[in-house]
DNA sequence: CAGTGGTCTAGACCACGGG
DNA sequence: CCGTGGTCTAGACCACTGG
């Protein structure tokens, strides 16, 4: 049997039809859905709610909803440590823009990762990544500062951090550890990443290093599981 | 500066209250909240159900809101594959109920991930995990059939399928490949996993197999989010 | 400017759980 | 039985976006 709530009935229905709605095409408003079923504002509205909370659509204030697709986001040992090559292989389009990138005496749980000396210094570089126009995820890395004087300075545009550490510090990074989880952000961070709102959201936390060398990022990355569709996997080795 | 609205800013004012609060306590309704705020009932609701989403609080109809803790929940290649065993190295109490458990024919994507002749028979066995008397997952196993004749009977009010396996038939399980991901889960499911409200949550799929022989079970694990603070890591190997 | 979603009011009735 | 949260109405005003 179905639901004897009515916006719960409307969200089935609006699914149902959904299935057949191509990704970015505009869903009926409020409005319209509260007088095709005859309920009021909030009701049609709920209903909406939910079909968001199912991760079916996508709604924006002054413009309206519209039917959501994820785009898939492999993370394994397999695939290269980086965010715009990841999304590419899906056949998305990445951008990246940075936020800030500074110098600050480690933090004790960095120099840990980060195997460092204590009072060392580190770059912390923060990045919000987007796909396909929409905000996706948000970076905080943290690197020694030691071999990579003027990070500041070669990153300028640079889309991608680990380029910029292959090109010109001759450095290939390679994942050491990696750990995912769901966490509800920070009030700063989720004001990047959703526009302030806060529910739960992936967190990866990533120790890198150089291709048989030491330690050179502890990267923190939030990302939107509504428009990430993320797969974590590992495998047993074939020996 | 903090929110405009009212509602978010009663939450931001509720969640700094709620750090000093322990686990399980109440906390004010509905009602309440709406008079000491001096707000209607509809405003402090969405100010309630804020801190859900924040995943501070539960609330259960007919009874209250209550302050939540999460149970960390940690996959990786250090620990057993077995529900029980890792909730209970948190230091919380598991349970389990039998939901089904019958034979049919394996179909294609179960053939190819255990490895089987087309037509082969396997057993299902869909089990819901609790944690502290709180739903928390629902999982699905599908295993060969051949070599664990009776499994049934052998199952009987078991609350651990590796255990039997060990036991009954001489089994240890180790995991050969798992993923992580995020989705709705389909209605059925939902029903058992969260009374019905269909969100994203943990979808988990392994395949594992007797130590040093053949497949044994393809999972899929559904794992709520809100419950359980799950982990997933990968280490590099120390060569 | 019109149309969208976001917030809010002041009520109502219902479903549920515990005493 | 009462209090809880769940649903719903019929309005209101606002913030935002686009043409």
């Amino acid at each position: 049997m179905t639901s004897t709530q009515r916006y719960l009935e409307m969200a089935d229905i609006l699914e149902a039809e959904l299935a057949h709605v191509p990704v970015g095409a505009q869903v009926p408003s409020e409005h319209v859905l509260a007088e095709r079923f005859h309920v009021s504002r909030p009701a049609a509205r709920a209903a909406l709610q939910e079909l968001e909370r199912r991760l079916l659509v996508r709604r924006v204030q002054g413009v309206g909803t519209f039917r959501r697709g994820r785009v898939e986001y492999v993370i394994s040992a397999h695939f290269p440590p980086s965010f715009s090559e990841t999304v590419r292989l899906a056949g998305a389009e990445p951008a990246s823009r940075l936020v800030s990138c500074g110098v600050r005496r480690a933090v004790e749980q960095e120099r840990a990762r980060l195997q460092l000396q204590p009072g060392a210094a580190v770059w912390t570089v923060e990045r919000v990544f987007s796909v396909n126009g929409e905000v996706a995820a948000y970076a905080t890395s943290v690197l020694p500062r030691r071999p990579l004087l003027n990070l500041d300075r070669e990153l300028g545009d640079e889309v991608s951090l680990h380029r910029v550490l292959r090109r010109r510090y001759g450095l290939t990074v390679v994942r050491a550890r990696y750990r995912i989880s769901l966490d509800v952000p920070p009030q700063g961070i989720a004001e990047h990443l959703t526009g302030g709102s806060r529910g739960p959201v992936w967190l990866a936390e990533s120790v890198n290093r150089a291709a048989g060398g030491p330690y050179v990022e502890y990267a923190r990355t939030y990302l939107r599981p509504d428009v990430l569709d993320v797969t974590f996997e590992i495998e047993e080795e074939t020996h």
